[in-house]
DNA sequence: GCTTCCATGTAATAGGTTACATGATTTG
DNA sequence: CAAATCATGTAACCTATTACATGGAAGC
């Protein structure tokens, strides 16, 4: 598989040295952190890895006050490899959601928690976004803006799609007089 | 987990009885397909498993010139377990993207690649808005139109940012005298 | 004639997550 | 005083994918 744990660290690592629980942070939170995810179960063996096969180093690094850590950085075969990696055709996206999934058997569930599922997504997104803004800062070449911007666009339709149809529901959840729910999902047709 | 493939069945399983083998073409191409993914080595041994509990059953149906088949269908113990399972919180969607980890690396690649990579996402994309609209006759339930309506307005609004940058990448990439590519990015800023 | 579609199923393998173990320090 | 942060690592477990096995019929 192309986009497997290693490869994500080599990505990482191509940009700044860092430890592994570094990356975990840059992978949760940073510029990556909407289409990427890694746990430390597997982080730390894919570093361990990464050294043994020669495609990064680290340095030893005594803090005060704080753990001891390893700086890892990447190495020339790392980047060849990295570069070898991009140049295969990317997969196409798996995207996997809870919420659509359950959102498609709304008939099954009341009207308060459809809307406690709407709230909870819009709230998610609008951190989403914050922290999008947050890290617009340190993104600084064409492919982490690129990505940034794709990220906000995603983010900022969800939101569009997801506060009109709230309205719609709600709506349509008081009203009894109106015609039922399933005819006025508002749907965006180009 | 609360989407595993056995939730998945049970939920294709609630809107009408299917074989395994229809199973994963309903979550290839059908009102799941853009959010949900199922290998037939994953869902045989679900179903299996779901009719040893007693949550599903199956009727063998012999046909001419074609495999006999086992056609499931959903029981109340079923219903009931698929309720449960979507009176749970939803997990954050899961979202991988190895395009977009690709293109975090625009500046490891040459123009002509960065351009295909984008010209066969705009496929792809065009391709499941395609898809969308053609089994956007057989949805008739609100939470099936609700799910539809997003996943057109992602789909519309990849599109649309891909299509913006594209020609940016592509005018930056022409000229010489223009500034950087890394200051063009069109980014919608709401 | 080759490929795709129909149809089920198993085994090997890969890949990851969760939980555990450990422990100082800072923040609430 | 409890919880979170920093920091690394391992082991058990789970889940799903890939490849394989099988085979007729229909479409190109």
């Amino acid at each position: 598989m192309a986009l497997d744990v290693r490869i994500l660290c080599l990505g990482a690592l191509s940009q700044a040295d860092a430890s592994g629980y570094e990356l975990q942070k840059a992978f949760k939170d940073g510029p990556f952190g909407h289409f990427v995810e890694a746990s430390y179960g597997s982080i730390y063996p894919a570093l361990t890895r990464l050294t043994d096969e020669g495609l990064v180093t680290f340095s030893e690094h005594t803090q005060e006050g704080r753990p001891d850590k390893k700086v890892y950085s990447i190495l020339d075969a790392g980047k060849a490899s990295l570069v070898a990696a991009i140049s295969d055709m990317p997969q196409t996206d798996k995207f996997r959601s809870e919420f659509l999934f359950f959102m498609t058997f709304a008939e099954l569930m009341e009207e308060t928690q459809i809307m406690r599922l709407i709230d909870e997504r819009i709230a998610i997104f609008e951190d989403n976004k914050a922290r999008l803004d947050e890290t617009g800062n340190d993104v600084s070449t064409l492919g982490q803006k690129f990505v940034q911007g794709y990220g906000r666009a995603m983010v900022e339709a969800s939101l569009k799609y997801l506060r009109e149809n709230r309205a719609l529901v709600e709506e349509t959840a008081r009203g009894k007089n109106r015609p039922p729910l399933k005819d006025t999902v508002k749907v965006n047709q180009s």
